[in-house]
DNA sequence: CCTTATGATTTTTT
DNA sequence: AAAAAATCATAAGG
């Protein structure tokens, strides 16, 4: 109502045709069909898509005199005329506003898997996991290692963010140009506030079932993520050489008693660029497996002690070189119990 | 393919 | 709770 007569007065105090919209078709007609040249309403449809065009001033005394034409009461009453039957035909559609579950759903997903989650810790939320896994001293078990995933997960959760920000950026910015224009228009054109209201709606409906696609996009993103990686954790990839060198180094100087502390095992773990977790899995696989057949890595323990007898020691005795290597323990740890045949 | 090596997981033992 | 032992599942090599 409110905004009926904030609409009407405009109107009024622009052009002062109160009764516009009555009578003044037949005028409009007889101009026509006077034989008034069709240009003139030409001149004028132009003169007001050019309004915007110009500066203030100028436009203020252009419209001035548009008002004053005498054309300008029939070509107001067709515009309201168009616009009414517009209005009518658009008042069927405007029902909307369902709370999308579809939207909903992947919203939900994605904050699940901390993509769309607290977002002003974004970066900062990850790096702290980053640095709490990197420390070690979480309970670092199975669940959120690979920081391959984790990369991967921030990365996607960046390009979601500033693809978002994007749109809502455009979006804004968007609505801003329309509800301008609007205003603007409004002063000579029968637009009413609620119009632009529903104007932005439009407009905000239409950038979001962008955002959903976006949203969908990552969410199937995420989706290949987790089929490789988490799903995928089982799946057993092969420390590097390095990596198993130095796990077996210290495990074959440390013979008699291979049970690193939880210090020795992070390390280890930092040395070899894996988890603690890691660390013990494979100082659990290592001890049953050389106990079950310390044949078979007799040729590997020999290979190791001499290797850290020769980095540890420089040059003690000759002779014990070729004894040590082969009997490298000297306590509780089940001992090679055959002589070496193999080796020299 | 089949076999072996190997990292991870599960179950049992201590 | 930690280690041992059994088991699983895949990588890697012939």
């Amino acid at each position: 109502m409110e905004d009926q007569a904030r609409m009407m007065s405009g109107l009024v105090g622009l052009s002062g045709l109160s009764q516009v919209d009555v009578g003044d078709h037949d005028a409009g007609r007889k101009q026509h069909s006077l034989g008034q040249p069709q240009q003139d309403i030409g001149d004028i449809l132009q003169q007001i898509m050019a309004i915007t065009d110009e500066s203030l001033d100028e436009a203020q005394a252009r419209k001035h005199a548009l008002n004053c034409h005498r054309m300008k009461p029939a070509l107001f009453s067709v515009l309201c005329e168009i616009k009414e039957k517009t209005v009518l035909s658009i008042r069927g559609i405007q029902d909307e506003d369902p709370p999308d579950p579809q939207i909903m759903r992947l919203d939900n997903m994605l904050l699940a898997e901390g993509v769309s989650g607290p977002e002003k810790g974004g970066a900062s939320a990850a790096a702290a996991a980053v640095a709490a896994a990197a420390a070690g001293g979480s309970p670092n078990d199975g669940s959120i290692e690979h920081s391959d995933y984790r990369a991967k997960l921030t990365q996607i959760r960046g390009i979601y963010h500033s693809e978002l920000e994007k749109y809502e950026q455009a979006c804004s910015e968007f609505t801003n140009h329309v509800m301008n224009l609007l205003r603007e228009q409004s002063r000579t054109r029968p637009i009413s506030p609620k119009e632009i209201e529903r104007m932005v709606g439009i407009i905000h409906r239409k950038f979001s079932s962008i955002q959903m696609q976006l949203k969908q996009s990552t969410c199937e993103a995420v989706m290949i993520l987790r089929s490789r990686f988490l799903d995928a954790r089982r799946k057993r990839r092969n420390f590097n050489k390095q990596a198993t060198e130095v796990l077996n180094e210290y495990f074959y100087s440390h013979l008699s008693n291979p049970y690193p502390s939880e210090e020795a095992k992070e390390e280890l773990a930092k040395k070899c660029a894996i988890t603690v977790s890691q660390v013990s899995n494979w100082f659990g696989n290592k001890r049953i497996r050389y106990k079950k057949n310390i044949g078979k890595f007799q040729e590997e323990a020999n290979l190791y002690a001499v290797k850290t007898a020769v980095d540890a020691a420089s040059v003690s005795s000759q002779a014990s070189q070729a004894n040590s290597p082969a009997t490298p323990n000297s306590g509780g740890y089940p001992a090679p119990c055959y002589t070496p045949d193999g080796m020299l």
